[in-house]
DNA sequence: GCCAACGTTGGC
DNA sequence: GCCAACGTTGGC
């Protein structure tokens, strides 16, 4: 199974990189995407795929790490938690509607490869994130974007 | 099935 | 806080 690459938004208000890499073995679940294309994507995910993580809605909007995925989708249990701000009456044990996976940070970027400096590199105008009017928090992205990305970070110091 | 109203996302 | 671009809901 060939390694897949992707692209987890979060806002960091909410969930930052610095709250992943707090966790027990830096790994925790991806709770709350209630939006059917995000979740097919995440049902697509295999184990060892990696991820770049994204922080949204926030000053500096942009990639702020990498993550491994370390366990494929299975039910979010938020989705039938009553007192859970993710909690979706249509959603039960018996039948979950929607999923998450494990996520593990892998490796935090010396600085952020901001939405903005994305924008300005012709190898990734392709990208996903950067066209108008996509709101998905979960999308994927090729390796030669996921590679460039990464090289923009070590060209950086 | 259509579509208006409403809610959400997320850059700016 | 504004608002464009979506996605969802629900009346018909």
């Amino acid at each position: 199974m060939p390694k897949k690459y992707w692209l987890m938004k979060s806002e960091p208000t909410v969930f930052s990189f610095d709250d992943l890499m707090a966790k027990p073995d830096a790994t925790d679940h991806w709770e709350g995407v209630r939006n059917y294309q995000a979740r097919n994507y995440m049902k697509a995910m295999n184990k060892g795929d990696l991820a770049l993580f994204y922080h949204s809605n926030c000053e500096i909007p942009g990639v702020i790490g990498i993550t491994e995925i370390v366990r494929e989708a299975y039910p979010d249990h938020t989705s039938w938690d009553p007192s859970s701000q993710y909690f979706d009456p249509k959603s039960a044990p018996e039948k979950p509607r929607w999923y998450m996976v494990d996520v593990k940070a892998k490796k935090k970027l010396k600085k952020i490869v901001s939405l903005n400096e994305l924008r300005g590199v012709d190898e990734l105008r392709g990208m996903k994130v950067l066209q108008k009017g996509q709101r998905l928090s979960v999308m994927p992205v090729t390796k030669e974007e996921f590679e460039k990305i990464l090289e923009i970070e070590k060209e950086k110091r």
